[in-house]
DNA sequence: GTGAACTGACCGCACGTACGGGCAGAGTAG
DNA sequence: CTACTCTGCCCGTACGTGCGGTCAGTTCAC
C-alpha cells in the first residue's frame, strides 16, 4: 500500500517526493516514458534510486500521477471559466487559449501528458485519469452541442469537431518552442479565427473570440495563470 | 506489399527483408518504437534474430527505413494529386482526403511513422526523412499561400495553419478505428469542411471540396487506392 | 568458388525493483 | 532534562531480466 505520506510525525519538510516528480516530469517531457529511468533522476536530485521506489512505488504509478496532476489541473479550470463564460463562441475560445498556454505555462507537465496520453487508453492503472480526460471531452463535446443547439455553431459532428481541435492543440509539443519567436498569443488567436470561423461563427464574434485581449482569452490567462 | 515472399523449401534470393520490415513497422504501431523489439518480430516470422540485423544493421536504420518509406510514398502521391487539380480549395481538400485514407489504406505504417515523428527532429540518421517531411510540409504551405493570393483564402499565417491542419491528422491514430463505426470518408469531410469554411472559403465551394464524391476526394482515391 | 541468406550461442549493459539497514526528529516515561 | 522507542525518509547494493548487437559457422543459389 503506498500512502502518500502527508500525515506524518517523523516528516521533515514536505520532503523531496514533489521535487522528484518534477523532475521525472521533465525527463519524461524531453525523452519519453520509456527512455525516462530512475537513475538520471536519482543522480540528477542527488539521491538514490531507492529513494524513489520508497515514494512512488513502479514507475508506472509515477506515470499515472503525473497525468492526474495533470487532467485534474485541466478540469478544475475549465470548469472555472465555463462558470465565467456565457456564449458559445466564447467558451470554445477559452478552451484553445488554455491549451495553448499550458504550453508555455507548465511545459514539462504538458508535454509529459500529451506525448504519453495514448497509454491512458490501453495500460491498466490508468482509469483515473482516463476518467478525467473523457470528462474533459466532454465539456467541449458539451459546448459545441449548446453552441449548436443555440444556432450560434452550423450543424456538424461534434465529437469529431473536438477530436479536430483536440488534434491541433495536442500536437503543438512536437512544433512549438515556448522562447521561439511565436507568441502563444498569435498561436492561440490563429488556431480560434480558424476554428470559430470554420464552425460558422460571424466574422465579428470570430475577432472578439480570438482577441487575446477580448473576454474570452482575458479569462483564460486569469483562470490558468492563477 | 507486392512479394509475399515465397515459402519454397530453399531460401530465396532478396529474402524476407520486406516481410520483416512489414511485421517491425506493425509492431511499432501497436507498441511504439522502444518496446518494439528484434525478438518478437523474429520469433512471429519464425527466424533469428542474427537475420534481422543481417538485412537491417541497426534498430534505428529500421525506424528510418520506415519513415522514409512513408514519407515518399506521400510526396509522391501529394505531387500526383496537386498535377491534377488546380483550385486551391481543391488541392488542400485533397490533401485532408489523402491524410484520412491513409489511416485505413497503411494503418500499420501510418501509425508507425505518426508515433514516431518525432524523433525526425533530434535523432541522427534521420535527415532523409525530416527532408521529405519539411518538404511535404511545404507543398501544403505553398498551396495556403496560392490560396490567399488567389484571395480564395482570408489572409493570415500559412504555417501556423498548415500545423493546425496537420494536428488534427497527425492526431487521428490515437482515437480512430478503421474497423469502426465512422468511415474515414465522414471523417475527411467534417475535417474538411470545417478547414475550408475556416479559411473563409464560400459554403458551396466548402460543400464541393467537403463532398467525399467530390473532385478532391476522389482524385485522392484515385491516387491512393492505386 | 563466391557471396548472400540465415542460424544459434553468446556478450554486455541498462534498468526496474527488492531488501536490509542507517538516520533524524517526535512522542512519551521517568 | 534524559533515555528509549517509533516511524518515515533515505541510502547502497544486489538481483533478475530483457534487449541490442556480435560472431563464427552453415546452407544454398548461381
Amino acid at each position: 500500500m503506498t500512502e502518500p505520506a502527508t500525515v506524518a510525525p517523523g516528516r521533515v519538510r514536505g520532503g523531496r517526493r514533489d521535487e522528484i516528480l518534477v523532475t521525472f516530469t521533465r525527463h519524461v517531457a524531453e525523452r519519453g516514458y520509456d527512455r525516462a529511468n530512475f537513475g538520471d533522476v536519482a543522480s540528477e536530485l542527488g539521491l538514490s534510486k531507492g529513494t524513489i521506489v520508497h515514494h512512488f512505488g513502479t514507475k508506472d504509478r509515477m506515470l499515472a500521477e503525473v497525468q492526474e496532476r495533470y487532467m485534474r489541473r485541466a478540469l478544475d479550470e475549465a470548469r472555472a471559466f465555463l462558470a465565467r463564460l456565457d456564449r458559445p463562441e466564447h467558451r470554445l475560445a477559452a478552451f484553445v487559449h488554455a491549451g495553448v498556454r499550458y504550453q508555455t505555462d507548465d511545459p514539462a507537465t504538458t508535454i509529459a501528458f500529451q506525448r504519453e496520453v495514448v497509454r491512458l487508453t490501453d495500460e491498466p492503472g490508468m482509469e483515473t485519469a482516463r476518467a478525467q480526460r473523457d470528462a474533459y471531452r466532454d465539456l467541449v463535446v458539451g459546448v459545441l452541442r449548446d453552441g449548436e443547439a443555440a444556432g450560434v455553431f452550423v450543424p456538424g459532428d461534434a465529437r469529431l469537431r473536438s477530436l479536430q481541435m483536440f488534434g491541433s492543440l495536442h500536437w503543438m509539443w512536437t512544433w512549438f518552442d515556448p522562447q521561439g519567436r511565436l507568441a502563444p498569443e498569435a498561436v492561440a488567436a490563429e488556431f480560434c479565427r480558424t476554428l470559430l470561423r470554420g464552425l460558422g461563427v460571424p466574422e465579428t464574434a470570430v475577432a472578439e473570440a480570438a482577441d487575446p485581449d477580448g473576454p474570452a482569452a482575458v479569462c483564460a490567462r486569469e483562470v490558468v495563470g492563477s
